[in-house]
DNA sequence: TTGTAGGCGTTATCAG
DNA sequence: CTGATAACGCCTACAA
């Protein structure tokens, strides 16, 4: 990239007959020392202060070109890298990015780990994973003492604790920068609009999941929520009644039960819809866990799918494609909210919000309903 | 736990009355400059060196009894906690360990991290995680990057990288200690038999599926392999044709596929096997994304799970448990494992081989072989 | 059993 | 724009 691209050309001249670049006598005494380089050897060979290799190794723009230039080479010669550990110890900030989460499912926290890391790679920052338990009583004195002792870059929330008010505050207190993963951003002036957040516009998707439905002829529909008090179940609900009212389709109660994002929730909750003396003919589940437990209730009553009842989930995991026939589902932008998370917190975002469109994704598992 | 329990205890005299305690003076002091505890904060009032402390804190014997209970009841009265980025520094290893792997299931990863960080909890050290593609130019060259700079406690590696020896290899020449997650443990003096091994005996469940379905009355039963170079693949194998050998059954040659783990390579070699003449009345698929496929194939055949068709996976996934009729299949002791693994890596294992018996799961999707 | 002196590799301060 | 000097908080060697 730079004019001194050669690494011959870093310290060439022998009999130091170049000022500035160091002999080559010098260069040999360190190779005998076969220790990994440290800063005060790219100073002595780049004949500059460490101070001066720091700023060039932080970007400052306190150095003279040819200075910079000078010092990368001898840094390229050297192989030298930076030790996180010292510098840790000097910031007073460790060179680590946690996620905190509680339990979403595998293939999500898995997904998010992996899109995160992809930016983190080359940039010297390590991903520590901190599941947790909001339910134990020493949850935030976990918490606590990690962010304390560890003092991390930064921290990457996902939901349902990122609609946690106290660790959020813990984060302030800190002073450690976070993202909020969620599907609807804080109320501007909340505590929930602190910090960065990368949402997932789920209305939109789950509005399309009603219309697809709607549009194929189904006008009974059976509702499946998230459960209660988690920003996802809201945004959903909301995304899916906004489709059903466009289209002037009303639900009767009965038609709308409450969900715990379960495999069994899902069963319960269908076994309860199928059993109404008008079936619903169709049915969104607001998660595909749940929707796995649809199958389970639908094939028990002997109901096929999509021919006696249409379904339509939430998630697109692995699942949906591989259970028959392949489930309707909707698909979060999970690695773009990953490498935007990352983004935020290296200080590459433009912006403090980011939000993602999640897409509905037509499977096999939905078509007009049997006429009845 | 010790004697001087109360926080008073620690230095309640006032004007130095007793020797080795601090005054409270000193103590209120320390309360006004409003930081972190450090090491020199505790030797000052308990009236010993940094060094003395420093044994305290690492549980050095050459410390007096007295002496520890006096500088424990510092650190208490303190809230003292030793900062890792200062000891990474000064070991010359970060307070890390890390958990290095390629591509297993989600669940299989989730399961492995939160099992691992049960036992560090507590322990002062974090769990990084290092997904990478083998299959990567670069691959060892961005795991010798991280190894050089993070310079881990210990490293946890999953199947399949456990067995790249060019990785162990590595770790050996960064005298990192590291535990192999497999299936297998190395032979002898190999390669392999390097570092910790926590291994899944595969052998005896998968035998167990094989007896399974030979008492239940099967002879004709189709084999799905998971791909060529894993040992889990060739453990699988090994303990399912035990159990069929014992029990002096053979498999033609058409019986037996190679699959590769994935959804796609269990459809369609079901669809072979479906296909046959004499078509196989059970079929063992290596794992359950494939036996999901089997699922698939065999509902496009119009076969019934288990009456047409038995059904035997192996991971028992969330999957197993949901699809339609429930898989009967292998279970991994993966928390344990990964329990193993941590407690190998903070030397608290008896021995460098622990071994743990997987076991089989029998679920709805096998019976008797429909008359035929 | 305990302490002293020095180092781990980097960044901050502040003068020039 | 650059550098000397002092942190950062802990540990190791070597003494006592």
């Amino acid at each position: 990239m730079k004019a001194l691209a050669s690494p011959a050309a870093a310290g060439a001249e022998p009999g130091a007959a170049s000022p500035g670049a160091a002999s080559e006598a010098a260069f040999a005494e360190f190779e005998q020392r076969r220790r990994r380089a440290t800063i005060n050897d790219v100073a002595r060979l780049a004949k500059v202060s460490k101070k001066t290799v720091s700023r060039v190794i932080n970007d400052s723009p306190n150095v003279r070109e040819e200075t910079r230039e000078r010092v990368n080479a001898v840094i390229q010669r050297l192989k030298f890298r930076p030790t996180p550990q010292a510098r840790s110890l000097a910031f007073r900030r460790s060179f680590i990015i946690s996620m905190i989460y509680d339990n979403p499912n595998a293939q999500y926290i898995v997904t998010m780990q992996g899109s995160v890391l992809e930016r983190l790679r080359g940039a010297g920052i390590e991903l520590v994973v901190h599941p947790c338990d909001r339910a134990s009583p020493d949850f935030l004195k976990g918490l606590r003492d990690f962010i304390e002792v560890q003092r991390p870059l930064g921290v990457i929330i996902l939901p349902p604790l990122s609609e946690n008010v106290d660790l959020l505050a813990l984060m302030e207190e800190y002073e450690t920068p976070f993202v909020r993963i969620t599907s609807h951003p804080g109320d501007p002036g909340s505590a929930l609009a602190q910090g960065h957040q990368v949402v997932s516009k789920d209305r939109p998707s789950c509005r399309a999941a009603a219309e697809h439905l709607i549009r194929l002829g189904h006008r009974r529909i059976g509702f499946i929520s998230g459960p209660a008090g988690y920003a996802s179940t809201v945004e959903r609900t909301a995304g899916f009644f906004e489709g059903l009212k466009a289209a002037g389709v009303e639900l009767p109660a009965e038609y709308r039960l409450d969900g715990a994002y379960t495999f069994d929730s899902g069963y319960r909750a269908a076994c309860k819809l199928l059993a109404l003396p008008q079936r619903p003919t169709a049915i969104f589940a607001s998660n595909d866990e749940m929707a796995t437990g649809v199958y389970r209730a639908a094939l028990e009553k002997g109901l096929k799918i999509p021919g006696d009842l249409s379904l339509v989930g939430f998630d697109d995991s692995p699942i949906a494609s591989w259970i028959s026939p392949p489930l309707t589902t909707v698909r979060m932008a999970i690695p773009d909210m990953g490498r935007a998370a990352a983004d935020c917190l290296l200080g590459e975002a433009d912006e403090r919000l980011v939000e993602l469109e999640s897409s509905l994704v037509v499977r096999g598992s939905t078509s007009p309903p049997a006429g009845d």
